[in-house]
DNA sequence: GTACATTTGTTCGTATGTATA
DNA sequence: GTATACATACGAACAAATGTA
């Protein structure tokens, strides 16, 4: 289980933080058609800039888990899209 | 006396405007428990977007000089308290 | 009771500059 | 030279609460 973001590490921080939302999702913790916590929280929950949250917003839309809606927020996609 | 805002200082725009405003009430032309121009007012009043307007107003609770009530405007503190 | 304006709260989009690896 | 990371700054849109006409 990852849960935290190491700094000196050969994986960049942006992938480690969306490897750990990819597993609250598959975990059931992050539920379809439900909002990804904002970019402000994950700053705060995992100590990293605002660039970096997004970035790892982004590997998760490039892998199909969420899709954004401006202004609005990210959503976890449902199994059946 | 600073009283403008630069742009391509070594001092960020919301520490300036930070500053601008706790000199002014420092100067006691803004009174304890009297509002704070509005975020929209310090916009257009010194040519800032409203992120900066609201960071350095941030700054300024930070720094203890004022406290912020929502949906009513940010007032200037009283000296005991 | 309703409509409107004001103000703060929140979120996303985008761009630039700097520093480091 | 590129990728990563952070800080700053602008813009836009919508929500929610308050106060007033």
């Amino acid at each position: 289980m990852i849960d935290s973001i190491e700094a000196d590490g050969p994986v960049p921080k942006y992938v480690q933080l969306a490897d750990i939302l990819e597993q609250r999702i598959t975990a059931g913790e992050l539920l379809p058609n439900k909002p990804l916590p904002s970019e402000k929280f994950l700053m705060a929950e995992y100590g990293v800039a605002r660039g970096t949250a997004r970035r790892a917003v982004e590997v998760l839309r490039d892998r199909d888990l969420v899709f954004t809606v401006p202004q609005r927020g990210t959503f976890v996609k449902p199994k059946d899209s």
